[in-house]
RNA sequence: GGGCGGUUAGCUCAGCUGGUUAGAGCGUCUGCCUUACAAGCAGAAGGUCAUCCGUUCGAUCCGGAUACCGCCCACCA
């Protein structure tokens, strides 16, 4: 039987495949063995704007890595997964599309693109909210689907039957419940304060979703003159429009200059309002003259001024950053022109000091960057204190495990100096706040159902709010909600806590510290044990990924062109916790090259399986079919052991180990590269080819050669290692392996070593010496010249013991250096020149042209150069009295030895220039 | 204004709690289409671990300073 296995794997038509069977299967729903260990997470959901970026196929890959591995490990997983209806950002691109279809002739670019936003905002309007709505919901049905079909083809292993949304039915319920009762406690309130308000998007946004930038901008010192009299005082400011809505002007009650102006009044110029001058502790004496103009309806601090002093606010900027009627002559013009007019005016009267350039920090909107308008404004917002004081607790007392660990330090700092939330928004696509208004006594409901009427004066009907909910308030229930929550389901009792939670760095705030807070009020426990903060996906010249800088990598075309394992790979090497990484095609390429490799060791085993006869391999499917209870263990089969297997399976243990250790911290790329070297490197550079004859011989008898128990037992033991990580390859792989009962998929058996075994360091030793007899040989072939031929080689030792072990194994040697022949013999080779010597061992090639002396001298003067500094170094150490009498004894003794090893090579080569005079 | 991170081979990065000879991938050079794999095999070159000072028997690793780069937070008009 002859199986034709194509030379180059091609993961186009190989992944998409088991990509397609696991969700049809509905593989990934947890185990109900309740003797095992479960293990949850629930899925940061992405955004239904639209398509997953590389930082969502690397928070991917790094749960899929470690979802697979729990369930290796025999234990009930469970990957929840799920989108999030994302409030703002689904609206604005919604409107994106109402205005590009309204004109589609603009060229695409950032004109176009507020170009289109400005003209769906407008027809949004004109539809009214119940068409809007739909046009989102068919939005949501069309992106949700394409980052469904996104995360099958990278072939996450997550649980679709249980699959959320936070707008679905159920969870929209958990959000209404969860108001209500935040509210009935007093931890929600509504209220009028300086809010955050983007005139663009035209609502309210979060401190959070506010960006600081700096921008260069001026400083202007205006005059406002006394009440009737002589004289003035100088304010200065950023934004001389804002003068508008002035009603006073603040100095600090210590600063001499000012004493005798306080409790006086200016005039206001251009309005002529008159206005105080009042003391405040805030007010800095160092900055600008000292004096502060105070506008209590455009800046937070001015409003807190105001409160102290009760004055009034006057509104002059609108929702639409438009000057209002309180603005008087300048009503209507846009913010900026009537900073201008107002700067002008002032030049014109000679009330305006001066001008000086002006580095600050304007906020501006996350979504669309224009620059936000601290707005007074009639909001609802959640009080924050009394829950962050839990979540500040369970992190420090380490009841969650923030990782990597400054992560924490961060956490906890911005947690002590948290603000009270607003999270109500001018916007039509989310969750409705649960809030009704009695126009007629002006009772304010807040319900789970939609009320009848007023409870007070019994009017009715009552005016429903129109503000949705910020998105990250129906997110921060995630944990729970999506279990079921508020019922007491069995998905609620069995999984949460979850486990685990894997996110980037940005929404810690927005997300983490919300779901923590939220868990912790009505879950009263932890929503997750562990949270592990994962690295910021950049360019190959590390920088982000932007769409106009037009360096995007698109996972799905890299996928679709390198395979899925490939990118999964090039991302878990690169996941060094802490780190960004700098991702590039060239690496995808790399690995691409690796799972080839993968996928040609398992050619080399299924071409020759072939030559095995059909009971020979149904003996060998035995040996590979997992022990019930134990799942698949990486051993030695029960018959001959050569050296090879020895190594290999010592090795192996060693690997799996440490693989184990690196995973349990989130060390991915230490994981990823530990089983790629050991595959391509000890695997298939030495362990195939070291049994390779073996292999390809026709056995004769009905005896099963231990060679090819062992040789499986490794690539399936390889395949289990790797799979986290390429599961797709492995998957296709281990399917052609021959195995007596066959489960559905390789990631159902479970792996695992038994304890108390260990690893195997005396062949290790014995195997790593003969390694070096191969490649001392090769590199001399090399040197010589002679790489195309098969030259004689002689080796000498002292060590009779060492002797053996080589002619044992003569016949391996010759083959894997491209030997002719070797002669081993006991003590040092006599030889006049192309010796080389290890510590160990002499070695020589014959060469018919003789040797290159002058070649020759040149080696050996520069590896004699080279141990004369390492010996000079070592000898120094030795000779130093505190360090024999300080450093530990087996690092001294280690040293000792080091340094015996260097001097017998030293003599060697020393001895060898000699012979060459 | 506070806080944090980085600087290791030509490029991109590993190197966990200090200890024998600092590692990979890509790139470079040499030789090979050796019946698993040229997306491969074999061999090689390439590093005063940013600089300075300190702690230590011993520092790429710990502490301090400097330089350059980057990030986060913040209610200074």
């Amino acid at each position: 039987m002859e199986v034709e296995i194509p030379k180059v794997y091609s993961p186009e038509t190989i992944e998409p495949r088991w990509a397609r069977q696991w969700v049809e299967m509905n593989l990934y729903r947890p185990g109900d063995d309740a003797a095992r260990r479960r293990f949850c997470l629930v899925i940061p959901p992405p955004n239904v704007t639209g398509s997953l970026h590389m930082g969502h196929m690397l928070e991917h890959t790094e749960i899929d890595i470690l979802m697979r591995w729990h369930r290796m490990r025999g234990e009930n997983v469970l990957w929840l997964p799920g989108t999030d209806h994302a409030s703002i950002g689904t609206q604005m691109i919604v409107e994106r599309e109402l205005g590009r279809e309204a004109l589609p002739h603009l060229e695409p670019g950032p004109e176009a693109l507020s170009a289109w936003g400005r003209e769906g905002q407008r027809r949004r309007r004109e539809m009214g909210p119940e068409k809007f709505l739909e046009r989102c919901w068919k939005w949501k049905e069309e992106s949700g689907g394409t980052i469904r079909n996104q995360m099958e083809r990278l072939g996450a292993s997550c649980d679709w039957t249980r699959d959320r949304f936070t707008m679905d039915p159920a969870y929209s319920r958990a959000v209404l419940e969860v108001f209500v009762r935040l509210y009935e406690e007093g931890l929600i309130y509504r209220g009028k304060y300086i809010v955050n308000w983007c005139p663009r998007c035209g609502t309210a946004v979060s401190d959070l979703e506010v960006i600081h930038e700096e921008r260069q901008g001026k400083l202007w010192t205006i005059r406002y003159p006394f009440e009737g009299g002589e004289g003035h005082l100088t304010v200065a400011t950023t934004r001389p429009e804002t003068m508008l809505g002035d009603t006073a002007v603040a100095v600090n009650p210590a600063d001499d200059r000012y004493r005798a102006a306080v409790g006086r009044k200016v005039v206001l110029p251009l309005l002529k309002r008159v206005i105080p001058v009042v003391a405040d502790d805030f007010v800095d004496p160092e900055f600008g003259t000292g004096a502060v103009k105070v506008t209590p309806a455009h800046d937070a601090n001015d409003f807190d001024i105001a409160e102290r002093h009760k004055l009034p606010g006057v509104v002059v900027i609108d929702p639409e950053a438009r000057m209002t009627e309180e603005a008087g002559p300048y009503r209507g013009l846009d913010r900026y022109a009537a900073r201008e007019a107002v700067v002008q005016e002032l030049r014109e009267q000679g009330l305006l000091e001066k001008i000086e350039d002006y580095a600050l920090s304007v906020g501006t909107c996350q979504r669309c960057k224009t620059v936000v308008e601290p707005l007074l404004s009639t909001q609802w917002f959640m009080r924050m204190k009394p829950l962050a004081e839990p979540a500040i607790r369970v992190v420090e007392e380490g009841r969650i495990r923030i990782v990597p660990e400054n992560y924490r330090k961060i956490y906890l700092d911005w947690m002590a100096n948290i603000h009270d939330w607003c999270i109500s928004r001018q916007l039509w696509w989310g969750h409705r706040l649960p809030v009704w208004y009695c126009d007629a006594c002006g009772e304010v409901v807040v319900a789970r159902e939609t009320p009848a009427a007023c409870p007070k004066c019994k009017s009715a009907p009552l005016r429903a709010e129109t503000d949705v909910l910020d998105t990250w308030f129906s997110s921060g229930l995630w944990p729970f909600a999506t279990l079921g929550w508020p019922d007491e389901t069995e998905d609620l009792r069995r999984f949460y806590p979850t486990d685990l939670m894997i996110m980037g760095f940005d929404i810690l705030f927005f997300w983490g510290a919300r779901m923590i807070m939220l868990g912790m009020k009505f879950m009263n426990d932890v929503p997750f044990r562990e949270l592990y903060i994962h690295a910021l996906v950049r360019d190959a010249e590390k920088q982000k990924m932007s769409k106009t800088k037009g360096n995007v990598i698109d996972p799905l075309d890299v996928t679709e062109k390198f395979g899925t394992d490939a990118v999964r790979f090039a991302l878990a090497i690169s996941a060094a916790p802490g780190t960004d990484i700098a991702f590039s095609i060239d690496k995808v390429e790399s690995y691409r090259a690796f799972a080839n490799k993968i996928w040609n060791a398992g050619r080399f085993i299924l071409m020759n399986l072939g030559k095995l006869s059909e009971p020979l391999r149904a003996k060998l499917g035995q040996s590979l079919t997992p022990i019930p209870g134990v799942g698949f263990e990486p051993v030695a089969g029960p018959e001959h052991l050569e050296l090879a297997d020895k190594w290999i399976f010592s090795r192996l243990l060693t690997v799996t180990r440490e693989m184990n250790e690196s995973l349990a911290s989130f060390r991915f790329h230490e994981a990823a590269f530990k089983i790629y070297h050991f595959f391509w490197h000890e695997v298939c550079d030495w362990y195939l080819e070291w049994v390779k004859p073996d292999i390809t011989a026709v056995p004769e008898g009905d005896k099963l050669p231990a060679a090819w128990v062992n040789l499986a037992r490794v690539f399936e033991a390889s395949l289990h290692l790797l799979h986290p990580f390429m599961p797709l390859i492995t998957e296709e792989l281990w399917h052609q392996l021959p195995r007596e009962s066959r489960g559905p998929s390789i990631s159902l058996t479970a792996f695992d070593l038994v304890s108390g075994r260990v690893s195997d360091g005396v062949s290790e030793k014995q195997f790593e010496t003969v390694e070096d007899l191969i490649v001392t040989a090769r590199n001399a072939k090399a040197e010589a010249g002679l790489q195309k031929q098969k030259p004689s080689a002689q080796v000498a030792s002292e060590d009779l013991r060492l002797l053996e072990l080589f002619r044992a194994h003569q016949a391996t040697i010759l083959r894997l250096a491209g030997l002719q022949a070797v002669n081993f013999s006991r003590g040092r080779l006599p030889s006049t020149g192309g010796v080389r010597v290890a510590p160990s061992f002499d070695l020589r090639v014959f060469h018919e042209e003789g040797v290159d002396q002058g070649a020759e001298r040149a080696r050996l003067q520069k590896e004699k150069e080279k141990l004369e500094r390492e010996l000079a170094r070592v000898k120094n150490q030795l000779e130093n009295e505190d360090f024999r009498t300080r450093a530990p004894r087996d690092v001294v003794r280690g040293v000792e030895h080091r340094h015996s090893q260097l001097s017998l090579h030293y003599r060697k080569v020393l001895d060898s220039i000699e012979r060459l005079d």
